[in-house]
DNA sequence: ACAATGCTCATTGTATACAATTCTTCGGCC
DNA sequence: GGCCGAAGAATTGTATACAATGAGCATTGT
């Protein structure tokens, strides 16, 4: 079942911008002209709209009222701004998740950690591309282990916010075993329930992720 | 200067689902027709469909690709995850601004408490909706105190949560002068620079709203 | 010369028309 | 009688046309 032709014109637009975006070539201050990328993307301006709505949400851009879009400046501070954000949000997933989870949950964040950790010795072309997925699942077992309908979805919602994807370009071997011990400690604190321990280990993890980004700033 | 033409269909569409569902016209499960929905409230699909992504953004109603938006089960679980997310959100704003405030966010932050204050006395005929307004100020200048952008603009795009609102119709006078003390305790924890107890005086606050709309539903 | 005012135009917000998808119902077949 | 499938209806997704808003510029009066 092939979804090449990708039916799905917002999904489009996104991809579009988002892309336009992290490969610099929209610069930060930028005016996001609704008709412009609608001509440039193939896509009307309809969905157009709704995806710079996700990228609002993502923090990527801001829109005014009656004045459109515009790209955010990326500062640091933005940056670190939104991955503290992160990192509460994903903490407090685990913390739930410890709380609540049941054995087929552990299973399923098991078998996710495995996938991340194989994707990391993989040879492939898309390496990148195959790690930054896999570590998805993994967050999103945990968040949705957490039993909390809401804020899975708030998760989710941001998980493929183009700040948190660009961040594996420039992690370097030893960052990505650091990862692969630290999803290995928050299993084990979930499976034993340690909510505590379970809520700052994944603060931290994801504080990794942010020192990383950040120092590529510099 | 008067807004009762209101220019803006999206707010129009989003207030009239809104209230619809609040006052049980809109039964939980119900599916929401847009075209229906666009004549009912007089504004056209386009505006309709802005609107219901706001309020699943809000956990009041689902949306699914191609099948469109119905309206959210408010079980009690469901309105305690929304709750618990909101007082870790809140929680953690209050950290951030007992660390980064300025005394000008002091002021402001002040001001807003006397308001709430006021309100609670006031014996004028919208004297919920003040209640609910200033409450929400006091709310949203600490989050912007936090200097983080993107915390805020979350917590913000939440303030006129349904759920959130329809609260305060239960709310006794003793819980609204608990309101106010805690009110005075996060201000006074912000105010000396303590993060930690800032910050669980903020999610016991919420939390302590969570328990009046619960208990509301049994 | 400069500030204020109104005009023009680019762009967003809204309405409506059209396409694609899902749901429903009815008829045929087993 | 019940299950499967196809046709049609209902509804969402998308495109486009139109209205309204805000920005920039020129013009005018002081």
């Amino acid at each position: 079942m092939s979804k090449r032709p990708s039916r799905d014109q917002a999904k489009i637009a996104y991809q579009f911008v988002r892309s336009a975006i992290l490969t610099g070539r929209y610069l930060p201050g930028k005016r996001l002209i609704e008709s412009t990328i609608a001509t440039e993307s193939g896509v009307s301006r309809t969905p157009v709209r709704e995806a710079l709505r996700w990228l609002e949400r993502d923090g990527v851009v801001s829109i005014e009222k009656n004045k459109g879009a515009s790209v955010n400046q990326l500062t640091a501070q933005r940056v670190s701004d939104i991955y503290e954000f992160r990192a509460r949000m994903e903490g407090f997933a685990a913390y739930l998740a410890a709380e609540r989870s049941t054995p087929d949950d552990h299973e399923r964040i098991r078998a996710a950690c495995e996938a991340f950790t194989d994707a990391i010795g993989s040879e492939s072309s898309d390496r990148i591309r195959l790690i930054s997925e896999t570590n998805r699942e993994v967050h999103r077992e945990i968040a949705t282990a957490s039993k909390n309908a809401f804020l899975a979805s708030a998760l989710n919602a941001t998980t493929d916010n183009p700040l948190v994807v660009r961040t594996y370009h420039t992690f370097s071997t030893v960052e990505l075993q650091r990862s692969v011990s630290f999803h290995d400690l928050i299993v084990e604190a979930i499976v034993s329930a340690q909510c505590a321990r379970a809520e700052r280990l994944m603060i931290e993890h994801v504080l990794q992720a942010r020192d990383s980004v950040i120092r590529e700033f510099n």
